[in-house]
This record gives structure tokens, sequence and C-alpha cells, in this order.
DNA sequence: GTGTAGGCGGCGGGCCGACAA
DNA sequence: TTGTCGGCCCGCCGCCTACAC
């Protein structure tokens, strides 16, 4: 909070101004509380947040990962080292928050980090109800937009199977068949939509389509998602085209100083015992930088050898997952001289499959599921289900179920009803 | 400049996207120079941008400040002390390039600064020609948007005297007289309007100038500027009004993160010896933060004391200077916990005139006039003329110079022929 | 089943006056 | 001198059908 000493010396003018700013701006986010599902749908399927007063390892250098995806700028050498601050943070999570940026609609997570010494070392914090579980919708569809999508001269043709699971039932007797569909976004905004099933048979949102692509801004390339919560809502989000993102916003902080403070803010925090402040962009950040604890214990329990098997989850196109297997051939820093003994990455790995969506070839041992993991814990892989630690768990096993069969799946993958082991049995040489 | 070795662990495809954007964002910078003039019109009649080469007391105060009008919250308590950051930072301005925002055409200044031990212990840096040179152009007019200057129903009313002075001469045989106007913008847009002169006698910008609107997305009290540069060229700026300004873009960094990082750059910059690179933008500072040495040498020359008077420039709102006058009634800290004997806004100060439009309660030696600092260096502000240093010159004494009585001038300020001395016994008490 | 293009009707963008402040 | 509004026209937004793949 802003003490009134800080403020008296202020602009007067100034002061009111940045106290109205920050009370609108608390406002807003007290009152504005995202619907979880839908974030969970924009941000993809393998994105979880971690829950609230739960214990995480944060990692820097993921995080300046973040924001060198965010700037587009590598750092360079300037960036000091910090060496109070390890490359592994214990923390408490005090406060997680999801938000949606209010042009671009690009979803992020506000985390207000503890550090703590050890995992007894906690406080107690109450859980928000469901609000920070992360609940992954499971009734919705992705479509990427069309040159015709786009364009000023038409509406939007909405696949079969997604205007059939998610939109309302058609009066199929009214000539032609049409109604009016209510649909919010993340922000809370109201679109409505004629919903309009014409010959040559094929659904279509003309009135109000254009409306909502010129206010999002929307270009082929981008897609936009439809959602079913929980409350059997019907809900809308945006994802854009990787290509155009963020334009990198600058002119408030140089690069240099954006690296500086992510890593300066969490040493200071480390050093102090105080909280600090991160934001979490999902399909920005290269890799997630806060990990649950339970899940780093999990996947470092066993040491990771070179030649070891192991897969990994991937977002396809159509906003599914996909696994790819690969071998362990190295086991290094990946950044010797700044981070020795980190765990961040210090997997080289090769894959199986090549070409079609590069894959990294840094990994780190919580990214990964291997027989091993697998084996040591399986009673919680299975309690996991759909909640949370996607990629962790083993969704092979959920393939099966109604929740996943009732939506259509990416191409060309197999549908393997079968456990752990057999689907390890199956890809691997 | 990122070392092989830091990218070599990177994502394939991220690492060469990454090279891509940033030959991109360093294509763009060397080619893209933006003028100058224009720039400054922009900026306002009181920016002034010290020199590459020349050695500047850096504020990290100032900047902190800076980075709170942006993001328009003020830092809390967990920001650390950095006991080997100075209040003041001597530094040789290594580089200086003008930007403008790809949305908002919002300027703004890239520096980077080199700390030096000592005014000898400089690098010799050529300089570029005129391009850092702080040029206001002698030919501008800036006009406040009206509701109907901005709405899809009509065109841009432009005032006569505008019109008349800026504009080619009009054809007034033809039936209307009218001709198109081809302007460019900072980022060196094209933009064409039909300009006409209709009855009852006024002139006017129709076609061309909607799509202006809606490009830049303008609003009734934004602001256009055309100047005419040293080249005769005729360009167009914009400047949007103090309420809306930059959308606070987080979701990126935290606003604590932000603080450290401006400080904790600034800090490992001057304890290593290594250059820091710094934004300034002149329309949301509350004050320059980036003293050139002279300017502060002159200052701070005589030691200020209780019941001193002096003056200060301001913008008014029609983009002119207007001088208000003060007492010195308080010499402190402004903040004496963190920046103890601090120069920043260590002069409290009472104005004599109250009400419209707030002046600070605090302000900086080398923020005002006084009788003694221009007593001492008469000569220098007479060189001053009309580059650079507006605000620690006697801009008084050019008023009656044909560069500054070409323009309408705001309302209600005496046109002063006198020099400083009868102009401080004029106004003061 | 779904992307794209031609046809064309209607509505609002935008140019002109008029009028008032 | 210049801000705003009524009138009105034509350009293009956007809804339809048609057709290709």
């Amino acid at each position: 909070m802003a003490s009134s000493k800080a403020k008296s010396g202020v602009l007067r003018n100034a002061a009111a101004l940045l106290d109205e700013m920050q009370l609108l701006a608390e406002t807003q986010g007290a009152k504005m509380v995202i619907n979880s599902e839908l974030w969970h749908a924009c941000a993809g399927p393998l994105v979880c947040l971690p829950q609230r007063g739960s214990l995480v390892y944060y990692f820097p250098q993921g995080h300046s990962e973040q924001v060198a995806a965010t700037t587009k700028k590598i750092p360079n050498s300037r960036i000091p080292n910090y060496p109070n601050l390890p490359s592994q943070l214990l923390c408490q999570v005090h406060n997680i928050t999801m938000h949606a940026d209010k042009d671009t609609d690009e979803v992020y997570a506000q985390m207000t980090l503890q550090p703590v010494n050890s995992e007894t070392d906690v406080f107690p914090i109450p859980a928000l109800g469901t609000y920070t579980k992360s609940k992954h919708p499971t009734e919705y569809f992705c479509k990427n937009l069309t040159a015709s999508d786009t364009s000023t001269h038409g509406g939007f043709s909405v696949p079969r199977r997604a205007a059939e699971k998610l939109f309302p039932q058609l009066d199929y007797s009214m000539q032609p068949p049409n109604q009016e569909l209510i649909v919010r976004d993340l922000h809370d905004n109201m679109w409505t939509f004629r919903h309009i099933y014409r010959q040559p048979k094929r659904h279509l949102l003309t009135t109000g389509w254009s409306l909502f692509v010129g206010a999002k801004r929307l270009k082929a390339g981008d897609s936009v998602l439809f959602i079913r919560d929980e409350k059997s809502q019907l809900l809308l989000g945006v994802r854009r085209a990787t290509r155009q993102q963020t334009t990198l916003s600058s002119s408030v902080l140089s690069t240099d100083s954006m690296h500086i403070g992510v890593l300066a803010a969490a040493a200071h925090a480390a050093s102090s015992g105080s909280s600090f402040t991160i934001y979490y962009n999902p399909r920005t950040s290269p890799s997630p930088f806060v990990i649950p604890l339970a899940r780093y214990n999990k996947a470092t329990y066993l040491q990771p050898s070179v030649g070891m098997r192991f897969a990994m989850m991937f977002e396809t196109e159509e906003s599914s997952k996909r696994r790819y297997t690969g071998t362990v051939v190295g086991i290094s820093d990946y950044d010797p001289m700044r981070w020795p003994n980190s765990k961040w990455r210090n997997l080289q790995v090769e894959w199986d499959e090549h070409g079609y969506g590069e894959r990294p070839k840094r990994v780190s041992i919580w990214g990964i599921e291997t027989p091993e993991n697998t084996l040591l814990f399986p009673s919680s892989t299975l309690n996991s289900k759909r909640q949370c630690l996607p990629g962790y768990g083993v969704p092979g096993l959920e393939i099966g179920s109604p929740t996943m069969s009732s939506f259509p799946r990416a191409q060309g993958i197999p549908i393997v009803t079968c456990n752990i082991f057999q689907l390890l049995d199956q890809n691997w040489p």
C-alpha cells in the first residue's frame, strides 16, 4: 500500500489520479472474477495453475525465458548474477488470480509467492472455493479462422459437430432454422450472434459476427473457441496466432531492466523473506516456471540417466494434446556460468519424430513422463483425473472416458485405451 | 549481443525467431530515423534531450516516478534499498534515439548511459550530425479535437490562422478553393487530405480525415499538430488526452519488479562500470530525470535558501509555454529514508497562483529559474537560443524575436519584451 | 462439409449546406 | 470564426445463393 508519506510529496493531482486508478484496478480485480474454465480453454489443455496456499518451486530461469519470449529479445551479458538467488526457490502461493488483457484478451495469471525455508514453514491460507482450481472445460471447440471467417464479406462458418455439440438445438421446422445466440467473453461482455442453418446444410453465424471480429481485431489464423462451462453457459474465447502475439510494448522498461527486475525482485524476496508478485503468460512462456512441489518431488524421486526413454505432451494445432516420445541423450547445466547445478532444462533430449513443430532440445525432469515416475506413483496419477496436472498424470488412461471421447480429437493420433506401459511399448522401439 | 552459447540451449525455432525479431527491430531502428522536429513538437515545448556523448546526471528517483506514472501504481514498501546507487549518477550518454509507439504514436527516447567517475572520465563519441539536437519546430499548430472533428459525420475544422500559416496557399479562384494535402506522420506514413475552403469562410479537411481518425483511434480531447520542419515539409503528429494515456500494459512484469528493475539495472551499471539503457517518456514522466551536467552545475552553483523567489515554465493547454512564479518555503529530503541528501525535489515551494492545473509542491533546483542563476550565467542563456534547454535558458528574452512572434500565443499571457529582471519585477510582489 | 465468390439491398459514412454562438 | 446538425447520396457491409473441392 502507498504510505501517506510517500504521497505527500508527489504532485497533488497526480497522487489523486494514482489513487483513483489504483482503487479502480483493485475494484475491478475484486469484482471481475474470470471464468476459470474459459480461462483454461484459452490457455490451452496443458496449462495448470497451482492452488492458492500450496507449495511450489519458482524457477528464475524459466521466468527469464518468459520475459525473453515476450520482449523477443535475448538478454545480453550485462545481467548481473544474484548469488543469493537459488535456481529454484521454494514458495507458498499466497495468492493467484486469473486475468485477461483488456485489449488482446491474452490470458495470464498473477501470483504472489512467499519464499519459505521448508515444507513445514507455511502459513495457513484458506482456499477460495473452486476459483483457483484448474478446471479444463469438457465441452468446447476451437476453430482456426479462415479468410472468409474474418473478411467483412460474410459471417462465420461453424463446424457441424461444434454447433451440434455446443449450441442450443435449432428448431428445424423453421425455414430456415435459425436462432439468436448470446455468448459471453472473458471480460463478461455479451455478444449476440444470429445462428442460421442453411443450404447446403451448414451452420453459420451471421449478424453480430463482424462486430465481434472488428472489436477483437481478429485476423485469419487467429482462433476462436466456444465452451460450455459447468453451469452449461455458452462462453467464447479468443486465441491469437502465434506470429502476431503481443507487440513488444517497451517504451517503459528496457529489456535488460526487465530481466534484472525479475531476478532482483525474486532475490530480494528470498533474502528479505517478503513476498513477490509475478505474471505467468501460459501462451507466451516456453515452459511453466512455477511448479507444484508435489509434482517436482514425484519427478525428481528417481535420478534421470542418459539413454532413458520418456514421453512429453504437446498441444496440437486443434488445441488437443499429443504425446511425443524421445530419449535422454545428456544431462548437463543449461547455463553453467550463471546457474550451476540447476535442474532447469538440464536434460538434453532427442525426439523420435522430426519436423512439423519443433520441440525443445532441453527439458526439465518435471516436464516429462517416464516409466519410472509413473510406476512409483500409480495411485496419484489415477486420482488426478482431468483436474490439473495434465501431462504429469497419465492422460492416456482417460482417453476412453466419455469426457474425452465426446469431442473430436486430432487426426492421426491413435486412440489408445491401454495403460501407460502398453502405450510406451507401442510407441517406443 | 546474445552469445552463441546462450542461444544453443534455447528451443531451436524460438531462437531463430528471436534472432529474426531482433534483427528486424535493429534494422527498423537503424533505417527509421524519426523527424526530430516532429518528435519535439509531440513531446512538447519544454522537452529537451541531452546530446549524444555529453555528460548528464541520472536521477533514479525521477526514473521511478516515471514508472509510477506509467503503471499508475505507487511502489509499495517491498522495494529494496540499493546502498551502492547514489541519488544522482554521473553518466555519459553513449547513445540516444527518438522513438514513437507503433500503436499509440506516444513519443519516447531511448538512452544508453555509461556511468563515469568524473567529468574527465569520458569516451570520445562522435556526434551524429543534427539528429540528436533538440530542435523545436518554429512553425506549428496544435488543436484539441472537438466532438465534430472526431465524429464519423464530418471532417476536420482547421483554425484559420493555422491553415494560412502552414498549408500551401489555396487557389482562391477555384469554386470552391480546394487542394490535396499530403502529410507524413512520425512513422513516415503518408496521409492525404482534401483541404477545402467553404462558406461560411472556413478551412476544412474532408476526404481522408476519417481514415486518419480511425487509424489513430483519436477521440475528442486528443490533439493533432501540424508542423513545417526545416525542410519546409508538412508533418503531422498526435497527442493523446492525458486521461486515457497508455493503458497500463502489465501482464509482463509486476509493478514492483519494474521499480526494482529500474533501480537494480542502474545499481548494477554503477558498480560494474557497464552501461545501462533507459526509456524517457516526456509526456508521462512528471519531470525529466536525465539532466545535462552543464545545467545541473549552473543550477547548483548557488545554494538555494528558504524565502527565495523563483519562476518555472509549464506547458499550456495550447502547447505553448507559460511561466509561473513562487517561493521556496522549505528545503528537505523528499524521501529521507531511501534517498537521504538527494537533490531530487528537495525544494518545497508555494506558488503565487492557485487553481487551474496543479503544480508540484516539490521541485528540483535545476527545474527552476532564479535571479541568481540567471545573473551568474547570462552569456550561456543568451546562447541557448531556441535550441534545447527551454525553461532553463531565459525564454522571455526571445519573445520579441520573429521566430516566436510569428505564431499565435496562448491567450492571457502578457507579451513581455523585457529581460529577466524586469520580468521578475513585473510578476512578483 | 466447408471455403470462397457473385449478387444486391440497406444503412451509415461522409460531403454539403444552414445556423448559432 | 468555428462547433454542431439536418439532408442526402453512394459506397461498402453483410446477408443471401451458388459453386468448387
